[in-house]
DNA sequence: TATGCAATCCCCTGATTGCGGTATGGCAAA
DNA sequence: TTTGCCATACCGCAATCAGGGGATTGCATA
């Protein structure tokens, strides 16, 4: 059974060149393709297709929109993107949406037949450039735990955290299985270490910076 | 020149193996291969190498931790990780920590010889499940939305938002431009819709939830 | 026009919290 | 052994909060 594949791309001359690419490789059976989103509901899901290529720059609704659209009904579809931008808004905003793969248009020739062999197979295919930003991504929020050490002691971290939960000293206190008193003193600590003087002044801190 | 590259991993078999699928791309030259990472430090500064191939599962040392070792003072080596581990947390872990990419075992003697190429050229090579665990962590935060709406009016959003910041009723009352009584009765509505009975388990809820 | 609802303000009572102390036992480093 | 730090506990007071009322205005909608 050939895989069943939608275009979106408004460039006539590239969406040609994909329709091409496709008939030559063999057993992809192109159900249509589109120059632009307005209909995008409607068309996939008369046409229930196994994998999407989504250009993102098209007029009216932009290829990150319709694949929002797609996936409001359809979490089964495959879904690339295919587009020159390789910026981070672009990138992440796609993922987001709900893309699986994201291929640059300057590989497109080279490697749409394997992206879309991937994308079956479980994969999330993407130009090299692309997976660096998104692996790079993940190792932003390293930088920190240095500087953000108010130098809470054990105690005062699980205070904090039973805080956080939304706990009542009282119910902090049967939690640590101590006194409401030595609660007390915990938190007059951390107010002191985090510079607050309330309870949510220390738990939104708290949260927004990741100490529990 | 060809490229310098140094392998960590215990099993005698496959560091072999990997070394004579190097030898025979031609172009690479296997520097040292170790089957512990205790000096991994020291090797990795002498041997100053452009890729490390490194195994997860190590005595003593193991390779994450020896990513972050490796990190604290060289952030231009490629490493490569090569594991049998496909569990979010050891993907997780291995890329906050520092890796550029990350192959499972069973894909090393087809895909090693391209990923050392991709790695080096900036990409980021990623067996397919792995690249769709990275990119469906992006996709994690939104399905909720229609979920979790508990119908606070426009003033009560502002309320909780502006309790969520850290402020007191006092504050809150400033910042709107109203009386201390009004944001009494704004937040005991706030705690009728959320089911809650107190400031901090409003805020925490509403920031886990993501209301604010 | 009546009804509903959001937004505003007020009062009261009891509970909880914020903040200033003080104090003791344990443990580790100097 | 003295010093410092942590964890524990208690006292007291002023401020704030929680929860129960009730009330008015304005706007939209039935």
């Amino acid at each position: 059974m050939p895989v069943k594949i939608i275009i979106y791309e408004d460039n006539t001359t590239l969406r040609e060149s994909l329709s091409s690419l496709l008939s030559l490789a063999g057993d992809y059976q192109l159900l249509a393709s589109y120059a632009d989103c307005r209909q995008v509901a409607e068309q996939v899901t008369a046409a229930d297709p196994d994998v999407i290529l989504m250009d993102i720059d098209m007029p009216e609704v932009n290829g990150i929109e319709a694949v929002r659209k797609i996936r409001q009904f359809n979490r089964k579809v495959q879904i690339i993107m295919l587009t020159v931008f390789d910026d981070n808004t672009h990138v992440f905003d796609a993922m987001y949406a709900g893309a699986n793969g994201y291929l640059l248009k300057k590989y497109v020739s080279d490697k749409l037949i394997d992206a879309i062999r991937e994308v079956l197979e479980g994969g999330a295919p993407m130009s090299p450039t692309i997976a660096r930003m998104v692996i790079s991504n993940l190792q932003q929020p390293s930088p920190k735990v240095s500087e953000n050490d108010y130098q809470l002691t054990g105690r005062e971290k699980e205070t904090l955290q039973s805080l956080a939960k939304g706990n009542s000293f009282k119910m902090i206190a049967a939690e640590l299985g101590i006194s409401i008193d030595t609660v007390r003193t915990h938190i007059k600590r951390i107010y002191d270490k985090l510079h607050v003087r309330s309870q949510i002044e220390a738990v939104s801190k708290a949260i927004n910076e990741k100490l529990v």
